[in-house]
DNA sequence: TCGATGGGTGTGACCGGTCACACTTCCTGC
DNA sequence: GCAGGAAGTGTGACCGGTCACACCCATCGA
């Protein structure tokens, strides 16, 4: 493999000419600079990475500590952050970290803690991400992206706040005619997640019987088992999902159950997967940017990188989508 | 920072010492890795990779290159890829590729191709990833997932051959008494995709028409279009759908059509996504095992990396999984 | 007693870039 | 005529590890 040493012989130029040549740096005659991207191609020169973040001390990169890649809201923040550190010229790595286990926590902050790493971004919708983050050394450059109202952190931290949609979409049942608004939560952080704090408070400002909230897992299975739960209860009526994965299956649950959506029961998700509007019937939801939160994620990184941090990221609020999921009551 | 050197000099031994308790080498007394590890932690030392790497010569890291991570089979082959590159302490890269345009086929494979860089692993499902593949200098390290029937290409290739699963769907269709099956075909690299093809062999083993591919993108929208398209002819009694997405629009153009599912027309998809269980009905569909998929590709990238090319990698064979969607035609 | 063996340790060069700085040449202005 | 600057180029040290090798000292068998 040639070096820029090599290069620079074969191009009758020094090596830092060649180094000029590669950062595009203006103090290089043109014709210099051809003759050397020319003797470049000749050779096959490849940049090595390793050298360049050695010598320049920092890497321009991001490490993006998740605890899943897949389930929706994961897999769009990581698109968005992807999108945007391409668009930055950040390479990106990733660093999933699937169990609160102290010596797991430990292995992956080490493990993204390298001091020539360039900048961290923990996504910290749970309980991993969380302890990830507080675990991470002061030193190291990092933003994250979280739950509204999780304890704060000393960092830079991104959050959709869904809190008001969360209400918004409990009110819009509750006017249509339901008593009251059950709701069934994914795994989350903060007892009160976002979600489950717009809702209490919107059942709570209208003056009207909070449900006991019925918790289950990201696993469709559990989503289908907490579905049946409610369905029933001849007194459900109105059901608010933790995401649109559990709506799915809670869809399913009622369905099996004999009760129909949304003539007995209305039912609401949260993200607005691509797709729910192809459901049937399609699924009135919470949407949720995460491609944008993801891309804030990285200009506040970039901006904590260059010593210039970006407080106060404002996102547009999650809204509710209306679609054929809800309706009133059945008459009794 | 403190370096290995600062951390020899605080332990009273040579950075070399340092440099063996760091590489957990046997030829170290315990009693002075003892000492040297507690100068390390009293100091806060981080291990500095791109050093390592640099000395080393060659990363111990892997790269993705992939059109995509959001949808299904792009998302759970980079689980797969990135659950086992964890297992072999492998960090993880990736590097998006949206385009087939040449400058960005080629700033990809500059991106990828760092002689200090470990292996790069190309998700070649589309146009994009195959691209990608051929642009690759014949330097780096890389093993391929592709479709079956992928013009060869000189380095180690894994598929998930699903041709016969989609022959099996089809046979299923037809031995249920459906005179034909009709086909909507999801973006592919060969016209003749995987699954198409497995389709197109059966009916032609049947003896019966083939009807005409009807093309849709990866975006539901396209989906629901050819969907409609096909609702609108009552000769068509049974899809078989690109993927699972597109099963999910069809099923709701058909709905919107007036046509039911299974009892007018039965529908079956590809993937098995998640939840494909819980659709009402529940989604007829090949299940493909892209996770275990990933994982070979690591293993496969490992060997090549070791200098022990690891040929002909045998993965399960994706199974036709019958749930609700198909029924016997309607009844003239 | 000596040489061979091997565990434990240190030295110098090197990986392939970058940085800071010095140098040359040419142009400009007084 | 010469100071002063700017454009273009080269030199040496350095980033933080690794590698190959030399070295020391204890133990052991002949």
């Amino acid at each position: 493999m040639p070096s820029i040493r090599d290069v620079a012989a074969a191009a009758g130029v020094s090596y830092q000419t060649v180094s000029r040549v590669l950062n595009g740096s203006p103090k290089v005659r043109t014709e210099t600079r051809e003759q050397v991207l020319d003797v470049m191609n000749r050779m096959g020169y490849r940049p090595n990475r390793a050298a360049r973040t050695l010598g320049r001390g920092r890497a321009r990169a991001v490490t993006v500590v998740t605890a899943n890649t897949t389930l929706y809201g994961y897999a769009a923040t990581l698109q968005g952050i992807e999108e945007s550190a391409r668009d930055q010229e950040l390479a990106v790595g990733i660093r999933v970290i699937d169990s609160v286990r102290d010596a797991e926590v430990r292995r992956a902050v080490d493990d993204v803690s390298d001091p020539s790493g360039g900048g961290v971004i923990v996504v910290a919708f749970d309980a991993e991400g969380v302890a990830v983050l507080r675990a991470l050394p002061a030193g190291v450059p990092a933003v994250a992206a979280i739950e509204p109202d999780v304890l704060p952190v000393s960092r830079t931290t991104i959050c959709l706040d869904e809190r008001l949609a969360a209400a918004d979409a409990t009110r819009h049942l509750l006017g249509l005619g339901h008593r009251t608004v059950h709701h069934i939560a994914i795994p989350s952080e903060s007892g009160t997640r976002g979600r489950e704090a717009g809702w209490r408070q919107a059942l709570a400002g209208a003056g009207v019987e909070i449900p006991e909230v019925v918790p289950a897992g990201w696993d469709a299975p559990s989503a289908y088992a907490a579905g049946r739960r409610l369905a029933g209860d001849p007194s459900v009526t109105a059901i608010l999902c933790g995401n649109d994965d559990t709506a799915l299956a809670v869809r399913r649950a009622l369905y099996d159950a004999g009760r129909r959506v949304p003539e007995d029961v209305s039912v609401i998700g949260f993200d607005d997967v691509p797709g729910a509007a192809y459901w049937t019937p399609a699924l009135t939801t919470v949407r949720m940017d995460f491609v944008a939160l993801g891309r804030a994620c990285v200009t506040a990184l970039v901006g904590e990188l260059d010593g210039v941090p970006v407080r106060d990221v404002s996102l547009a609020a999650p809204e509710l989508v209306l679609r054929e999921s809800t309706a009133p009551p059945p008459i009794l």
